[in-house]
DNA sequence: CTGAAAGCGCTTACAG
DNA sequence: CTGAAAGCGCTTACAG
């Protein structure tokens, strides 16, 4: 059996709420030689806190849970990373949970956390049905904080991305290198960041009074092969000199059909990405897309839950992030 | 406050222990009626266990400990993926710690773990000095898996690649292609891994009957940046006309250094790398590399922890998974 | 400055 | 088949 508190006020000839105080730093009430003789037998014995007890008690386990679609989209390694740093310099520990943005597994997850009892949750999901679990949370007292996909507007805590404005810039750029015909390889549909892309994307071929073509927006799903599909057909007919593609994942699609096809980028067409993924700088020619400081924005998610866990009550924060123009050497005047 | 299992109990007349048996699903003495019926009001109530208070005494959690370098290594993403989904289908939780292969991080992460009382851990490090964290873990009768780094030899479970099989296997496949001056750009030194790639390198040469230079070996630290600066040297040198990265991070570096270089792979330099990450696929010309099924490995590395929780005294199993050479489009005839 | 006691929400022998 | 009671390892008013 591990050595308890008791096994410590034994030892001590001190009462467990004595040993308690001391190792919770508690009120100054307590001599310094019995603080400090404590203290030295807690170290002889190498005595470690049971966290369960304690949380039991407490209520609050210094624990938080992520829930996000796929730790293998390489995107959300970096937003974990920033994540754990900040939860773990808080002296949080992280669960992590995989959803597949599967409303069950969604729920399986949330279920399994709050039995846990994590002190707060950070989500990341496209579905629509999400919704209820953030209420659910919110109202059993568990702060949630919603990252880079979620509900827009402000009925919840969350760090985004201006995707609206970062497309925009893409597009914009392509327009200033005299394109015209500029193609929008999308999200899938339903996710909201693949539709605020496509709304910057429109709003720049608006502004330069150029009519815009549905024809023109089609989504390659967020995958490298849908990117592939899409680029090969846009590509193929020659409708279109330049693509902006609302990932870097379909950017790479782009790259394998114009190779395909013997298409050189960008003399034949340039492309824009999003995200500013790791690896992405193997793509040659050198993509140019829309930076999404990802580790920044786990950060300062992570922040933000600590916070409304600390002080309850606390009124939902919403963070919006600049998005960056890296021009590299995927697009070329026309 | 959330509710539990007294009110359940006093809901439906019976006493805590008749609930707690419905719950655990326990001991059949229980009539189908009083079952059904606490079941209904289970649902009715949406009643959910307190994992801590379970937890406290029966001794298990359901849940694990991670520890890892970094989720930022693309390396690691496609492990994380295999653990948390083998240990989801469990109903385990996951912990995650990123610990920079740093002593300090790995041990704090070790005692976070220990208090809140994790089943098991896995556990992924490269210092010599975490071997006696292992043993404290094991002492305190907490299984621990290593995957990937750790340990040679068979005194604790793990999971494994082949190391110095693939690095034999790579090098040899240079040597078939006529290659004779081979490099081999190393990781950090400390790294066990590292070590038994340099030894698979060596044993193909010797095995061709071909002397083993020394300074032919160098390292880059597994970084691709490392890979960048050894290759320029190598390179600019002319010394050698392929050369083995020990992963596919520096064999990116490899590519950097010879684009600047003028220098056509495979052409004039043939380079083959190690782990088959995700997105090296963008690297052109495709990248030959030894492939590693980092999902299966985690997989296997979840299912064995969570077997030696379930039947303790378990002795240690460890697996060594085959490497695959993935013949692509970086080397060639000499 | 320190202790006795209650209680957090469960499970598990032990009785009956 | 079911209940009373003890106990897991802590913390926290309440006394003194």
């Amino acid at each position: 059996m591990a050595i308890t508190i008791k096994d410590i006020a034994k030892r001590a000839n001190v009462s467990t709420a004595t040993v308690s105080r001391v190792i919770n730093n508690k009120s100054e009430g307590i001599s310094p030689q019995t603080r400090e003789y404590i203290q030295s037998i807690i170290k002889e014995l190498n005595y470690q806190p049971n966290a369960l007890a304690r949380g039991l008690i407490t209520r609050k386990t210094s624990t938080i849970g992520l829930i996000l679609p796929d730790i293998t989209n390489p995107f959300f390694p970096d937003l974990v990373r920033g994540i754990e740093d900040a939860a773990n310099k808080a002296g949080y520990s992280v669960f992590l949970g995989n959803s597949d943005d599967n409303a069950k597994k969604e729920k399986k997850y949330v279920q399994l956390m709050t039995e846990k009892k994590v002190d707060g949750i950070i989500f990341s999901s496209t579905a629509k049905y999400s919704k209820d679990l953030y209420d659910e949370l919110i109202a059993a007292d568990i702060p949630v904080v919603l990252i880079d996909r979620g509900e827009s507007g402000d009925a919840y805590s969350g760090v985004y991305m201006k995707n609206e404005e970062g497309a925009y810039m893409a597009t914009k750029h392509l327009l200033e290198q005299n394109h015209t015909r500029i193609g929008c390889i999308s999200g899938p549909p339903s996710v909201q960041n693949s539709q605020d892309r496509v709304e910057g994307y429109k709003r720049a071929l608006a502004e330069a009074g150029i009519s815009v073509q549905e024809s023109w927006i089609v989504s390659g799903g967020y995958r490298i092969d849908g990117g592939y599909e899409v680029a090969r057909k846009m590509l193929a007919d020659g409708e279109v000199t330049a693509i902006f593609a609302c990932n870097d994942l379909m950017a790479i699609g782009v790259y394998e059909a114009a190779q395909e096809l013997g298409k050189s980028i960008p003399r034949d067409v340039s492309v824009v990405g999003f995200d500013d993924i790791r690896l992405i700088s193997t793509l040659m020619p050198k993509l140019t897309t829309i930076r999404q400081p990802a580790y920044q924005m786990g950060k300062e998610a992570a922040k933000i839950l600590i916070q409304s866990i600390k002080k309850k009550g606390i009124k939902q924060k919403v963070v919006y992030w600049e998005p960056e123009l890296m021009i590299r050497q995927s697009t070329t005047k026309l």
